[in-house]
DNA sequence: TATTATACTAACCTTATGGTTAAACTAATT
DNA sequence: AATTAGTTTAACCATAAGGTTAGTATAATA
């Protein structure tokens, strides 16, 4: 028998995800992912029986990527100094490198927090090889050494991640406001990691 | 005769906002909205003639809320210290208290920014008293003063927004990560402002 | 070569949805 | 009372879009 092919599997998820991520779920049409898949319509309710089925598949690829990317860098013998330092060189890069895997994420987790939670949380800890528990008690352990100065290990990674993030969603509106606009993209993620790095070290680092 | 109810159309108004930022534009359902008005599905064309000229009407009575409630703090008396030490309590609480707004934001923000420049870019000169440009030139000051750490006034706004619209992204994704819910609303937002505004004092100010 | 299971398509079905229309209602004006 | 103009509704329309079906192509197996 023909083997089932798994590139054509592959093929639509791809296309899936770069639909969802410019459309949002609602605003994403399964044609549009058929052609942009270069296949019919009906393979995708083939593969993946519906479109709601098509968008969790998709967004659990989305959240594997990411905190598989993060999973890759935590680790025991991490030190804080380390940590403020590459975080958000990684995390930057990486979504500057995936744009549409920010919007997916940062879609759900504005319009349906209550499900990203738990299809988070699975992938969170299969991904992270170093899992997030052992982390926040690694940030616990930090602040009684005395080597940072933020003292709740939750606020402490939401400072990072949220310094990191917004890289992206802010660019917009900061071109807004200053009337400027942001030409030289390499240019600017350069010195918006400098200027993260910068604040993160000298904000929570004692 | 009779004069034209200026009551319904803000009710409308009303509802679709809140219809918009629970289901983004494409999924936002001309009839909800209607009936969140108490009105017929038809009353919404004869006072907005279409669905997207309807949500850019909330769109810019969404910036226009949320840079009037900035524009009302700034001011050119403002100094470094009083501004990082404000801005995230009083952004925070007003986030806090219309959370719709940010979902509109932040969905325009991520997919299609190029749009909500514009609209934006409007507004921000309007609603902000003390215009945009001055602040900037401010903050630019405030580096040669030899007040602030962070040269670029950019990167300076970005790291204050960021920390403080982080707050309502990040909550489920911090919850997913740490496993633990946040059940006390007001102890999380209390926490979360004392975090940003030492992190960013610490980080920016000199 | 006949069989069979998988991979795939064209055409179709149904419902939901943005948008329209024609008529009714309301109240101020004459 | 009749007119007039803005406001509101019920019923309707066209089409877009998720999903289905029936059938075809392909290739491994017997």
């Amino acid at each position: 028998m023909k083997t089932n092919n798994p590139e054509t599997k592959e093929r639509i998820l791809q296309a899936a995800q770069k639909e969802f991520a410019a459309r949002g779920f609602a605003g994403a049409r399964m044609e549009a992912i058929a052609r942009g898949a270069a296949i019919n319509k009906a393979m995708l309710f083939y593969y993946f029986s519906s479109k709601d089925n098509l968008y969790r598949t998709v967004l659990l690829g989305v959240f594997s990527e990411i905190f598989g990317e993060i999973g890759r860098f935590l680790s025991p013998t991490l030190t804080p100094g380390l940590l403020l330092e590459k975080f958000p060189e990684i995390y930057i890069r990486f979504i500057a490198r995936h744009p549409d895997l920010l919007r997916i994420m940062v879609f759900d987790l504005i319009h349906n927090p209550e499900n990203v939670t738990a299809a988070m949380s699975g992938i969170i800890h299969d991904k992270m090889a170093f899992a997030p528990q052992p982390f926040l008690e690694l940030i616990t352990k930090w602040h009684r050494q005395g080597l940072i100065s933020e003292g709740d290990p939750l606020h402490f990674m939401m400072n990072i991640v949220a310094l990191s993030i917004f890289s992206f969603i802010g660019k917009p509106m900061v071109e807004a406001i200053s009337g400027i606009q942001i030409k030289d993209d390499a240019d600017f993620f350069r010195k918006r990691i400098a200027s993260v790095v910068n604040v993160l070290k000298r904000g929570m680092l004692k």
